[in-house]
DNA sequence: CTTCTAATTAGATTACAATCTAATTAGATA
DNA sequence: TATCTAATTAGATTGTAATCTAATTAGAAG
């Protein structure tokens, strides 16, 4: 899958009108002056869409003795769709936060944890980021939460909430707005930890 | 997830330029003049085009004294990515059959389709399998099908119906009984297919 | 408070895309 | 062959979007 097509393919499927074509296609297949009809545009302009929905093969067309039936192609739709994470940053999947823990991170963290309490918060930077990331993998990202609720999760940690607290702003793995606390993005999380 | 954020989102990306930048900004964080000098455009231009992605929340944006950062924000690529085809079809995935199919499947499936359509009927009898399987994925279990059907059916696929509607009846995935086709029961597909 | 740097906004140009009406084509059927 | 139907092509109009230069803003740093 080349690069131009699938820049058709998104710029192509980027239109009200189209979408709502495929729509009515994913149905079961329809002929032009039917799909004309439905959605009360002239005959030209739908040939014109079908046009381009078949230029990447997301249509394909059969005729029955007058009319030429338009028929949805699903796995073209499947493919195109997950081509692009692919792409560009080279992989479908959004990996869990614990996938990216290796051997040795997860050593790291049986060393500082015991029963799931933090003994120490780790002086070297490296192991410190890897510890404050293990105890934010328990909040949601998106959610919006209080100081105090953050205050209470992280003594499940530690008892020392306000040095953790204070750690998770200065360490970017969250950022507070108005005394509301909430996740930074999981990609700025990576940046940090490998650093 | 409104379909006009989703339209939005399919048409934003459908850019030659902003796949571009999208692509850089997965290597990791970089400001705007930086973009502007790999690219070989204006600031304004990529002013443009991060204000367009910063709509869509596909990038967000960090203040580091002058320089302000733009970061990808991968869970939005994923999460748009995987609802075009749920909004179009009503789910996001090839159907249930197509979960099954492990990355070697994935793979010969890759190989023996181009846009969608067969480019050869695989010679191996797995491989066979594993491509029949995969063009059946888009018929109803319980439906009945007249051979009309099913020959406008496969022809989204491959020209030569008559081979391939074949295959489906020796390959047990099909039965026809009276010109009227329908599919096998899946579990007697599973056991096809790993054997 | 002035100056510097990076980013954005304003405004213009140019290219492309959605839609229409009118004309034309491709097959089917009588 | 003549005619009918559905689809496409031609050509015009209108709106949107990519890109540039020039002017402006927002912070940082002297």
């Amino acid at each position: 899958m080349q690069l131009n097509k699938l820049i058709a393919f998104h710029k192509t499927v980027g239109d009200a009108t189209r979408i709502r074509i495929l729509s009515l296609l994913a149905a079961g297949p329809k002929n032009g002056q039917a799909l004309a009809g439905i959605l009360s545009l002239s005959p030209p302009t739908i040939s014109h869409h079908l046009a381009k929905l078949k230029e990447i093969n997301l249509v394909t067309d059969r005729r029955n003795k007058n009319t030429i039936y338009f028929h949805l192609n699903e796995s073209v739709l499947h493919q195109y769709s997950q081509s692009l994470p692919k792409l560009i940053i080279g992989k479908d999947n959004p990996m869990t936060m614990d996938n990216s823990l290796q051997l040795e991170h997860r050593k790291i963290v049986d060393n500082f944890f015991s029963d799931g309490m933090l003994k120490t918060i780790p002086a070297q930077r490296k192991k410190k980021m890897i510890v404050l990331y293990h105890m934010a993998a328990g909040l949601k990202m998106g959610r919006k939460y209080t100081e105090k609720e953050i205050n209470d999760y992280i003594t499940q940690f530690h008892p020392d909430y306000a040095t953790i607290r204070r750690e998770f702003i200065v360490s970017r793995i969250m950022h507070r707005e108005n005394a509301i606390y909430e996740l930074n993005p999981r990609e700025l999380w990576d940046e940090i930890v490998e650093s």
